[in-house]
RNA sequence: GGGGGUGUAGCUCAGUUGGGAGAGCGACGGCCUUGCACGCCGUAGGUCGCAGGUUCGACUCCUGUCACCUCCA
């Protein structure tokens, strides 16, 4: 493409332009109209909680819109990656089918904020279109909303348009609004005519413009306020906001119609053409190419603002669409893991625009790489149910594989159903839609009536995840009694959050020092008791590692560094070098906060002006919150790590305590194997570790000594035991016998020679040891069905009383009355003997 | 938030109505071989996710909890 577009531009007849050479063109032009360029929110629409992603340009600017912020300036030009997989736009459906459907896709908008109107905006519009991007004027047709006079009347006058290029649509197609109430008003399209040849502009059935036509630009202008009673109010100001699809715009401008096939996409369709040896069409055929190209894009955009693939939320929505990639991938024959690979080009295609993808490729990619790789985990035990489930029924020469097991096998292993039909097809069979939908619209009911249950208590969950207001600005803090204490309550709270605060930076610039330069944040929690740091690591940190971190920021603290917070303008702060967080949007102006010579981070929260206020620093635990991503939880001052380190040294007592005291019971009194001194109870961690040990040490020496024991006492009574065997009523021979103070591994050992010894026999010992009396029955292999090691157990238990039970070839009972062992053995020799006989 | 599933050796997992914690691969050691691969023999490695309960006895049953997978919202 690139080659192609050099020769044709030399040509001076039509210049082709790289997407990325439009997007930059897109903000020259506003530029040079007094726009200032803002940069994108984060895909993640962290500040409306009706959105999971950012769906259009005008997320960022909703507040300004709504009166409820003052808009950053009145011109603004932007670049907004959107994505669209859920809610009122939801386009993943539609993915792969056409040449032009996307989840995430760049819209390209500029803006006013009561200052200019519809004339400079349709007059602009032109202009670009017509002088920069070249488009022939014969093949634009614009719509206007039919009560808008004022549009069309601008379009004319304006504009060198051809007058019956400008069309009225409905309410339908031209009035834009928010949602059922709020900012509103008629708007203004531009569409390129894909036939320009045909005579006459047709309209479609429901009015606007028929599907000859592609939209390329929205011209909205905002003027009124829908009420609730449906009322429209006009606004004190009013507003431009547009949008242009930049894979659009660069298909067309391109010459090649189908986005997938223009430079917004081509290095991507072109890898994966050599993954699945397929080579990409813009036909049926080329589906499985243009489902994972689109995809992995909208994951990679995800996961650089910090959206982490998990099962819920946003990150649910990512790992559907990976798991929905690999399910097109095997369908072009590709069963391997390899979206992760496409990660460099993602950020290529996208013209190395974004910075942020940039720097977190190695990043991106392996958290894509563990997601395919857990995914295919899954597919293979879920594929091992369906194999189980096609062979009991070819024996039993069912066809229809039922709806219950097609549920299973979606709801826990995530098999679509139509994966599950083609699998069936595959070996003849169907499968039972129907019970499928029955057992689907059962689940769907058990979750709206669990919402129900939960509605009462959503309050709070809202307070817990709410912003914590501008002195702390992007970091949630818990509740620490409950929802209405979040803001430090007085200064001692605040203190304790800026102490946290600034040993975060600490502890971040810790692991980019020892785990390496990788350590990114991926999330950060900052409370009065503790710090929570999430950032990404392929692997857990290792307990040196740990320590290593540990000890410098402890260094740092010792060291007294001085913390200065000022204010800086972006660019410079970047300039200076210091670390922007994951995710956040800055304005022009940022603080930045400098821990002299150690960390420099780009931050809004509170921090102590000297390290030295820390006092000590403690990590507490490490651990993972998701693939690909560690966290770890730390502490600092004198008193919270002290009142930690005795907490965890009393339960580490407890733990050592119980394992004593277990030990101490099982030892018996005739072990050679000597228990440990029982340590002091105000004894160190440390020490408490090696008693632990010692304790382990113990534990396994006892049970040598008992296997030990077990043989050697079974040697030792062997021959006595099978020397005088009973013969038993149905055949082959007993053995009755007690064994005084042996444990019960010993009772069996000698039961299990004994038999072997005796062939056809059954062996029934008791015992009692320690004040507790047991036995052991068992019965060769050869008896089971005559007699039943169970039932012996349990005639010797009607006697003695206690609990018991087992197998036909091997049972035991416990709890016995010792006393009354040797009336049981007496009674099973009367029973079972055949001596009177 | 609500369902379903899974947590047992470094890895993949088995454990059949509660009664001896196992296999395969890997690791280590030995044998065989000029060396490697293969093969043979052996050894180590487990608080059966965690905490309660029931029981004479729990990997197994019950309750709670945590982690992960998955679906619904």
């Amino acid at each position: 493409m690139g080659q192609h577009a050099s020769t044709v531009a030399t040509s001076k007849q039509i210049i082709i332009m790289t997407s990325a050479e439009i997007r930059q063109a897109f903000i020259e032009f506003f530029k040079a109209k007094d726009h200032v360029v803002v940069p994108a929110s984060p895909v993640v629409a962290k500040n409306d909680p009706t959105l999971l992603f950012t769906n259009a340009g005008m997320n960022q600017f909703k507040p300004v819109f709504l009166g409820k912020q003052p808009a950053p300036h009145t011109r603004v030009v932007n670049v907004q990656p959107c994505i669209r997989v859920s809610g009122k736009h939801n386009d993943l459906e539609d993915v792969g089918l056409d040449t032009y459907h996307h989840t995430s896709f760049e819209m390209l908008g500029n803006w006013s904020f009561g200052d200019y109107y519809k004339k400079e905006a349709i007059q602009w519009a032109w202009e670009l279109f017509t002088e920069v991007f070249k488009f022939n004027k014969q093949h634009l047709v614009v719509t206007v909303f039919e009560d808008d006079e004022e549009s069309e009347a601008l379009w004319h006058e304006c504009t060198d348009i051809a007058p019956n290029h400008v069309v009225r649509c409905g309410k339908k197609d031209n009035f834009w609004e928010m949602g059922a109430t709020g900012p509103c008003g008629p708007c203004s399209e531009i569409h390129l005519d894909l036939a320009p040849g045909e005579p006459g502009i047709p309209m479609a059935q429901g009015g606007g413009l028929s599907d000859r036509y592609m939209e390329l630009w929205n011209l909205v202008f905002i003027q009124s306020n829908r009420l609730d009673s449906g009322h429209l109010e006009p606004l004190p100001e009013r507003h431009v906001d547009t949008g242009a699809g930049l894979e659009r715009l660069a298909a067309q401008l391109q010459g090649v119609g189908s986005n997938y096939a223009s430079d917004c996409f081509t290095p991507i369709v072109q890898s994966i053409e050599s993954s699945f040896r397929v080579p990409y069409g813009d036909g049926k055929g080329g589906t499985p190419h243009r489902v994972v190209a689109d995809h992995i894009r909208t994951v990679v955009f995800g996961i650089a603002d910090n959206v982490i693939p998990s099962n819920e939320g946003q990150g649910y929505v990512l790992r559907r669409l990976i798991r929905r990639a690999l399910r097109f991938a095997s369908q072009a024959g590709k069963n391997q893991p390899f979206l992760h690979t496409l990660v460099p080009l993602v950020h290529e295609s996208l013209g190395g625009y974004y910075a942020h993808i940039g720097d977190r490729l190695p990043m991106i990619s392996e958290l894509i790489k563990a997601e395919e790789e857990q995914f295919l985990r899954t597919v293979e035990s879920g594929l091992r149910l369906f194999h189980q489930v096609t062979a009991d029924m070819s024996r039993s020469n069912a066809t229809t594989i039922g709806g219950d097991v097609a549920f299973k096998l979606y709801d826990t292993f995530g098999f679509p159903i139509d994966l599950t039909q083609v699998m069936a097809k595959e070996h003849g069979l169907t499968v039972d839609e129907a019970g499928f939908e029955v057992a689907l619209n059962a689940q769907r009911d058990r979750s709206r009536q669990a919402r129900l249950h939960a509605s009462a208590s959503e309050d709070a969950i809202d307070v817990v995840g709410n912003f914590i207001g501008p002195v702390l600005t992007g970091v949630y803090v818990d509740a620490p009694g409950g929802g209405e204490a979040r803001i430090p309550a007085n200064d001692a709270q605040r203190f304790a959050i800026a102490q946290h605060h600034t040993a975060t930076h600490l502890l971040h610039e810790g692991l980019r020092r020892v785990v390496g330069e990788h350590v990114q944040q991926a999330g950060s929690m900052v409370d009065v008791n503790r710090l929570r740091f999430d950032f990404s690591a392929s692997a857990a940190v290792s307990d040196d590692a740990l320590a290593k971190v540990t000890d410098f920021v402890n260094q740092c603290i010792s060291d007294g560094l001085s913390v200065h917070v000022f204010e800086e303008s972006l660019d410079a702060a970047k300039a200076m070098g210091a670390h922007a967080m994951f995710g956040e949007k800055y304005d022009d102006t940022v603080r930045v906060v400098d821990i002299s010579t150690v960390s420099l981070e780009l931050c809004g929260g509170n921090h102590v002006t000297n390290t030295k206020d820390l006092q000590v620093f403690r990590i507490v635990s490490e651990s993972s919150v998701a693939a690909g991503i560690r966290r770890i939880e730390a502490l600092v001052g004198n008193d919270r790590v002290a009142l930690h380190d005795e907490t965890a040294r009393q339960q580490a007592f407890n733990a050592y305590l119980k394992r004593w005291e277990s030990l101490s019971a099982s030892i018996g009194s005739t072990s050679q194997v000597a228990l440990p001194k029982k340590c002091n109870e105000r004894a160190s961690i440390d020490e408490l570790s090696k008693e632990m040990a010692a304790l382990t040490h113990v534990g396994k020496q006892l049970e040598l000594e008992s296997k030990h024991n077990a043989n050697h006492a079974a040697n030792a009574v062997l021959s006595e035991l099978t020397n005088k065997p009973v013969p038993l009523r149905v055949g082959g021979v007993g053995v009755f016998k007690a064994l005084h103070n042996m444990p019960v591994n010993v009772l069996r050992e000698c039961a299990d020679r004994a038999v072997q010894a005796l062939g056809d026999s059954a062996v029934v010992l008791v015992s009692s040891v320690d004040n507790k009396a047991h036995a052991i029955a068992k019965v060769s292999a050869s008896m089971v069905g005559k007699v039943s090691a169970k039932a012996l157990i349990n005639d010797v238990t009607q006697i003695t009383g206690g609990g018991g039970g087992g197998k036909d070839a091997l049972a035991q009972a416990g709890g016995l009355n010792a006393i009354k062992l040797d009336d049981a053995l007496d009674f099973l020799i009367q029973t079972h003997a055949s001596v009177g006989d």
